[in-house]
DNA sequence: ATTAATGTGTATTTCTACTATACAGTCAAT
DNA sequence: ATTGACTGTATAGTAGAAATACACATTAAT
């Protein structure tokens, strides 16, 4: 008797708990070698190279499930086998983890900008902005909140299809050609910035470099006010309109920093001088 | 109505399931603006960047509970102080599977290393081994397998109260004074390899750098045949032990590749030329 | 001998974030 | 009237235990 070891011996001996050997035992994991006539556990040490195998492989995150097919019948091929499929799960999980890194990254980028700013509202500026490459939704339906919370999920969704996550920004893209006539809105539509050029995406357009008249306001893009008056202050300060106009959201509804609920967003419109 | 969504809607909007708002709704994690006499679930598109955002943070990884504490009453500073602790979780996340690669990497290291030796049993031939710092822990009673595996398991246990993983090997360490003793075991004890230094670890000892007498073989460190003659080839070859006897273990019983469940082990004992 | 503190057994519940299934009622079109 | 698509609730299952409740066994102290 005195060879065997108690559950709670063999449990202390591998940091492991008593109730983890119980439930080992019954998925047939790792059984003691003997049971007395209370039925009670007895190990006995030579199990523990076995327990000690099953806590590593355990601890590296293969799954119970597969140990207890291996460990029964194992080789040095099947366990160099094992380990190298495993590794090769590791390195997707580390490099889905990367990515997620990133992207939460842009995100308090683009957060902390809007934190920055938020206090500049109603002064229009003149920025400078990179080419940008951006997929393209046209609205189908006459705008409103509605129309744009649906337009966006289209976008995303064709993102989504191409293994993109959807990127630091999006927001409304207004044709130039349609400033001041009847249906401002008609061919504009919601546009997402693409993490990468992918040749196959439809629907991408590219956001010329150069620059930008820029406003922030707390509204909708159909809250046309702050177009307007941002179209007056361009033309009062001698600027021509050359390009068409994107509506930046930065923060969306599902912040409630402000009462009415709308979205806090950069208006810009690309310009240049009238000499 | 026509403003609502369904539910079936709605999920698939968002690639979702219609069972997961189901949950969601039971959850009271996101719930529906209207339920019409039957129970039918009616959404409303303004609902649509909620669901998103939530839907971000959980393919972040964000748990559901803390979005649902999060969601319902979050600003710019809760937003970010929520991504950054998360970052924070996922930078831990990647860092313990790096840790792991690593670790696989070794025994996958140690495995081949094994697989192309196995083939030159009973050979003794001088090997070159640098310096090497282990963990030493003896023997409390006479040598037998349960008395192996008690005292390997005590030192991994101080390994990991250090927060050590079991590194590349471990084995039996003799004393050569002990060498042709009664008691050949006296001073005998488990060493194991450390991943690192760590200047608070007790029991530290140095295996020294030199020229090794070193043999393959199958059988527990017990079986001292193997070791009786090595030191019989040693003086055969005019050379001369100058150090204590190292037991590597390189492949544990739980390799039923052998009929009699024993070690794979390199015998190293530490000599010099007699001149 | 009695008592108290441990140690052991089984059985059940809990956790996460759903998925799958069974079965029944609803709605629109044919 | 019937079909098919849609909706509801309710239940079971997943992985890998941890936690709890309750009963019995063993050992040490009194």
């Amino acid at each position: 008797m005195e060879n065997y070891l108690s559950i709670s011996e063999m449990a202390s001996i591998h940091s492991i708990s008593r109730q983890t050997l119980i439930y080992y035992d019954k998925i047939e994991l790792f059984k003691p070698v003997h049971i007395d006539e209370h039925g009670y556990r007895y190990y006995s040490a030579v199990q523990i190279p076995f327990l000690r195998e099953i806590c590593f492989l355990k601890s590296i995150g293969i799954k119970l499930n597969d140990i207890k097919h291996h460990i029964g019948n194992r080789n040095l091929t099947t366990a160099m086998s094992l380990l190298e499929f495993h590794q090769e799960f590791i390195d997707k999980e580390i490099n889905t983890l990367m990515n997620t890194r990133t992207f939460i990254q842009q995100r308090l980028m683009k957060y902390s900008e809007a934190k920055n700013i938020k206090s500049e509202l109603d002064k229009p500026i003149i920025e400078e902005f990179p080419e940008r490459d951006v997929l393209f939704i046209p609205f189908e339906n006459k705008l409103c909140r509605e129309e744009l919370h649906l337009t966006l999920m289209k976008a995303w969704n064709v993102l989504s299809k191409h293994e993109m996550l959807p990127s630091e920004g999006f927001g409304t893209v207004i044709l130039k050609d349609k400033l001041g006539t009847d249906d401002i809105f008609e061919g504009a539509g919601i546009y997402t910035s693409l993490p990468f050029i992918d040749p196959d995406m439809e629907n991408m357009i590219t956001l010329p470099a150069g620059q930008y008249a820029c406003v922030y306001k707390y509204g909708m893009p159909y809250n046309i006010e702050f177009l307007n008056k941002l179209v007056q202050w361009i033309s009062d300060n001698h600027y021509r309109i050359v390009g068409d106009v994107i509506d930046a959201c930065l923060l969306d509804t599902t912040f409630y920093e402000n009462d009415n609920s709308v979205d806090f967003c950069q208006l810009q419109i690309p310009v240049e001088k009238i000499t």
